[in-house]
DNA sequence: AATATTTGCTAACACCCGTTAGTATATTAT
DNA sequence: ATAATATACTAACGGGTGTTAGCAAATATT
């Protein structure tokens, strides 16, 4: 019989939903199948039943967790007294850590939500908003502050959010670029634009 | 007995790559099925099968259909005699006027591309990495002609491919932006960044 | 008008899916 | 050691999947 390997402070529970999200990363939500992530977590399909109630719960957990992790920052953020485009900046980098960090679980947070159900589905979507409506708050300010151009600030989230995202290619590409040096780049191009002034 | 409507110069196939597309879209390639795609298409499911070899022959046509696009383009565009920063300006204003008027199609393409088969799947991901090259050759020039900062050229393309890919927002939001002003914030924000200098 | 071709239908196939029931074994608590 | 609990197993379910076979009707060609 072969009993899932856990480690000191984590549960079974936790083993799957890292597998699961590896998994869903692979091949996607719909076409990661139940006895794909028993087969990786070494154990038949039916036993992984012993720990969750359903595949979509892995989900939950998977979106949930990353959603959460990026309120609080947002939180911290927010509340504290420097300009504007420090504040993005700071953002930013979260942004590219959590990539680099918990790139699984970013990823298939930000790929594969729409395979929730509902009401999760609903309350996920409505965190997405408003971490955005409070991200372009900040911009907006910034641009009344004059440390910002005048730009469209829900447009320029969205620019931000999604350019991060594309971090992706680097994980699957051999040559792993030195993630500060990565962050550093990405910041340049972002807050400082392409042409050279 | 219901017929596929066409109008001229329209196969029925095309018909259904382009029922597909919409349906891939939404729901996604693997959880798309083929009875939905029947139902969308207004006929049986088995009758799509006069018309196509299967559903993975809709992913390649959709993906090799937007793939030719941008190759297009790219030849164009890279014998251009213009400066290095207005070929990027051209590749991105081309790459957000794809994203606006075959918004199903370009996104499908983008996130779905990986279900492809052998030797699709590869030639495509060939393809992809290619135009990846050539657009960051472009702006390596620009950098040699001090018209560009000093960044990571392959860097700086992945932001611009993935910041424009997410105009997808907006064609869920029920506020539609105007098409050429979201372009020019999107010019503004990318090319000149954020800082107000 | 007669024939050939295209297009659609119903029925069915073999297969994979998430999940449950029932049972055996390993671990933990008494 | 015994009892209680946690965990895993085998087997199977109902349902959805892409696809094919065989036939009927509509259209196009002669």
């Amino acid at each position: 019989m072969a009993r899932i390997k856990i480690e000191k402070n984590t549960s079974r529970k936790e083993v799957i939903v890292s597998k699961a999200a590896a998994l869903f990363r692979e091949k996607g939500f719909k076409a990661a199948s139940m006895r794909d992530l028993a087969e990786s977590v070494g154990v038949e399909a039916a036993s992984l039943y012993n720990h969750i109630k359903s595949k979509t719960e892995l989900l939950h957990e998977i979106c949930f967790g990353v959603a959460n992790r990026f309120m609080h920052k947002m939180d911290e953020v927010e509340s504290g007294s420097i300009s504007a485009i420090e504040k993005v900046e700071q953002l930013i980098r979260f942004h590219i850590d959590e990539m680099v960090n918990h790139y699984e679980e970013v990823y298939v947070s930000d790929r594969e939500w729409k395979y929730l159900s509902d009401p999760y589905l609903s309350n996920f979507q409505t965190q997405r908003r408003m971490y955005r409506k409070r991200f372009a708050a900040i911009i907006e300010a910034g641009i009344r502050n004059k440390e910002i151009k005048k730009i469209d600030a829900p447009t320029a989230v969205l620019i931000l959010l999604h350019a991060i995202g594309g971090i992706e290619s680097w994980h699957r590409s051999t040559q792993k670029i030195n993630a500060s040096n990565l962050t550093d780049n990405m910041i340049t191009i972002l807050v400082g634009g392409l042409e050279l002034k």
